[in-house]
DNA sequence: GCTTTGACTCTCG
DNA sequence: TCGAGAGCCAAAG
């Protein structure tokens, strides 16, 4: 695996990603030797992998939901689905359920 | 090939 | 606790 853009390369990460747990965008700007927190945001946004990569379970660094493409309040029940509780649109023990790289 | 945009993050008040 | 401003990176136009 290796010459794949950005994009693919979040996209792959994200698909590491368990159920039940929840991930940064600097993590994985910071496992792929990056700044680009941004540009992560949007690898998630144009992921063509959607039910594949964990894109719903990228959440701020304060452990806020941030954005999702339909609708934040989507992004937050499936988080509630798999186990993550979510307190206005806050992670709730987001330390805990943090998935390091 | 340069400019604009975006699902971000950090610091200051 | 909340709000505003500045900085960083990559893809799309």
């Amino acid at each position: 695996m290796r010459e794949k853009s950005f994009d693919a390369k979040v996209w792959q990460l994200l698909r590491k990603i368990p159920r039940g747990r929840v991930t940064t965008y600097g993590a994985i700007a910071h496992k792929l030797r990056s700044k680009g927190y941004r540009a992560v945001g949007m690898a998630c946004h144009r992921n063509p992998y959607a039910p594949i990569a964990a894109c719903h379970r990228v959440v701020n660094s304060d452990g806020s939901i941030g954005g999702f493409g339909g609708g934040v309040k989507r992004k937050i029940r499936l988080l509630e689905k798999e186990g993550v509780k979510v307190r206005k649109n806050r992670i709730v023990d987001f330390d805990k359920i943090f998935y390091k790289f």
